[in-house]
DNA sequence: TAAGCTATGGTTAGGTC
DNA sequence: CGACCTAACCATAGCTT
């Protein structure tokens, strides 16, 4: 995350990913501590790696295995139901990435029709240049600026009655 | 975290404290999802609370069941060996912020002692006037200070005979 | 190898709508 | 509520020592 933009692949160099496991399983540990006291939440965690021998567990093996003991206690239906799979996960950030994707195009759009408006009142285009696509953007960009305006306007009169009937 | 300092404490106002479980729930996750693509680990979280009906498991049931399975294969004293408690992590955290505290703490003495340093040459105060805690620490700065000067002496003769010698 | 620094990017509390 | 924004805070990759 520092200098330059995360890299989400395995590290290969073993000097390398052996000094960012550490960092990160400090920071982790570190934030799942801080979860479980702000929110008062139950939790547990296990993670095997190839550098130490020592699997860490979190917050303590006895509590780990209640933990489990209480799901495990649950019919096998439900622990299916109940649980967050992997895939529901990263089904859910790839949905939200792709919804952040979304909302950087139409900024771009927006951005894009606002510059060619200018154009058009400055003269640097006409009307006609422009393509079928283009106009119908265009038009849209208007129709919601607009209705911005009107929705101001009608404020403002809302207002001015409030103001004159109260005085 | 952010607009004031974190102060960790159970946050008592509940909808507060759904907000941040349900942020700090997903930004934990993806931690631990980087942590295993980048470093290679096998890791698996389980987090009850009272907001959802669902426990949050990471990353699949089954592969949480299949580590802990190989957890509980080991002998018990193994599994006590070898895990890290709740009360250890706990300790180095505790160790880390003394270390840091005491860092913090001789940083301002130095300082402090840099300002008396700088009051005695301008004649703002005389040596008369310190303290005897004040002379020794005085006293350790400087010499720390002429061991700098001195390193970098010799640094210097080390260059200038390399220099002599090549030429 | 490990410990410490710091520029950067990431996370999030509190706010608005 | 929940989605979004943004100021502040935090985590950490690449370095140096």
């Amino acid at each position: 995350m520092a200098r330059g933009r995360l890299r989400l692949a395995y590290i290969v160099n073993e000097s390398k990913r052996k000094a960012s496991y550490k960092k990160r399983k400090n920071g982790l540990l570190k934030k799942l501590n801080e979860l479980t006291i702000l929110c008062g939440v139950d939790a547990a965690i296990i993670m095997y790696n190839s550098f130490e021998s020592v699997p860490v567990i979190w917050p303590s093996a006895r509590e780990v295995l209640q933990r489990i003991a209480r799901f495990l206690s649950l019919p096998n239906v439900e622990q299916t139901r109940r649980m967050m799979s992997h895939e529901s996960f990263v089904e859910e950030r790839i949905q939200k990435l792709n919804t952040q994707l979304l909302k950087v195009k139409k900024d771009n759009k927006e951005r894009e029709m606002k510059e060619l408006m200018h154009k058009i009142f400055t003269g640097e285009r006409t009307i006609d240049s422009l393509s079928f696509i283009d106009l119908k953007d265009l038009g849209g960009v208007l129709k919601t600026n607009l209705a911005k305006i009107n929705g101001k306007a009608e404020e403002i009169m809302m207002d001015s009655s409030t103001l004159a009937s109260s005085a």
